[in-house]
DNA sequence: AGCTCAACCTGGCTGC
DNA sequence: TGCAGCCAGGTTGAGC
């Protein structure tokens, strides 16, 4: 379930097994991904150097010597480090080789991605894929009334629906359809509402709520991360409880009223027909 | 420019 | 048990 948490959590776990450790080399087993992997990309990598392993949105970005590899989980990837003696699973997309220990992204539905963007200078905040993404909701930018100010200046004129406007990530990245959800019932928002029509005060809440909702999710996939070094292991990181999500009939957690379900974009959203008014 | 919707791909669940 | 149909965490790009 990679939502900006999952990947944070990913991101946290990998990073200390990998930083400074050299790529000995890389196998595509499957490269149709959401665009297909670079045919070139193993002798790119080879005996490359990670030095970082930033996360922008729902990218990861490994900062190598010559460039970046960016990494996305899409609906249903995971990225785990094992010992390279472990044998391939059914799904394993791309394994990266470094000498006793692998990475591997397992992707079932193939719309992860694996790309390389060369070069170190800068050039990494053009790359087409992350410079059309929103602010980062734990930025400074983001902090506090500021983050609110963003929502509502991002959401003038806008006809669509809020659930919609924060889903698509123009405003602030990594809220993806079950946090969206969770959001708008912590921010006691209706999903339907117009984003032009949100109040200052209903940005503010949102956005606080965003934060609130993702530090959260991030905390409790926290404590999972010593499965990302464990070949027996879960994906590290797990469904945690949701007061709207997938609660279609249940009574809210607040006053009882059955949550209702509807589709927007194609979209399940879930809320409290009585806390989240328009 | 903004909005809607189809598409990418596979597995798992529901209901007949 | 078998199978058709539907649903799923993301994102782009075509068409209006």
């Amino acid at each position: 379930m990679p939502e900006l948490p999952e990947v944070e959590v990913t991101r946290l776990g990998i990073a200390p097994h990998l930083i400074g450790r050299k790529i000995s080399a890389v196998k595509v087993i499957d490269g149709r991904l959401r665009w297909p992997v670079p045919r070139n990309l193993p002798k790119i990598l080879q005996d490359q150097k990670v030095h970082s392993i930033e996360r922008r949105g729902k990218y990861l970005l490994m900062a190598l010597d010559t460039g970046y590899l960016l990494l996305h989980l899409g609906m249903t990837g995971t990225l785990r480090v094992l010992p390279s003696s472990d044998l391939l699973k059914p799904h394993d997309r791309v394994t990266f080789e470094f000498g006793k220990l692998s990475l591997r992204l397992h992707d079932p539905r193939k719309f992860g991605a694996v790309l390389w963007h060369p070069n170190t200078k800068g050039t990494i905040d053009k790359n087409a894929l992350l410079q059309k993404l929103g602010t980062e909701p734990f930025a400074p930018e983001f902090a506090g009334e500021l983050g609110g100010r963003i929502l509502y200046e991002r959401s003038r004129r806008r006809s669509i629906a809020v659930k919609q406007f924060l889903l698509a990530g123009q405003a602030v990245v990594g809220v993806g359809n079950i946090y969206c959800s969770e959001s708008l019932f912590e921010a006691k928002i209706h999903p339907a509402k117009a984003a032009g029509k949100l109040t200052r005060p209903e940005c503010i809440r949102l956005a606080n709520a965003v934060r609130f909702i993702l530090q959260n999710a991030i905390e409790a996939g926290g404590s999972s991360l010593k499965d990302f070094v464990n070949s027996e292991g879960n994906p590290g990181y797990f469904m945690v409880q949701t007061k709207a999500y997938d609660r279609k009939d249940q009574p809210c957690k607040v006053c009882k009223i059955p949550i209702k379900q509807i589709v927007q974009g194609q979209r399940s959203t879930y809320f409290c027909p009585q806390c989240q008014k328009r």
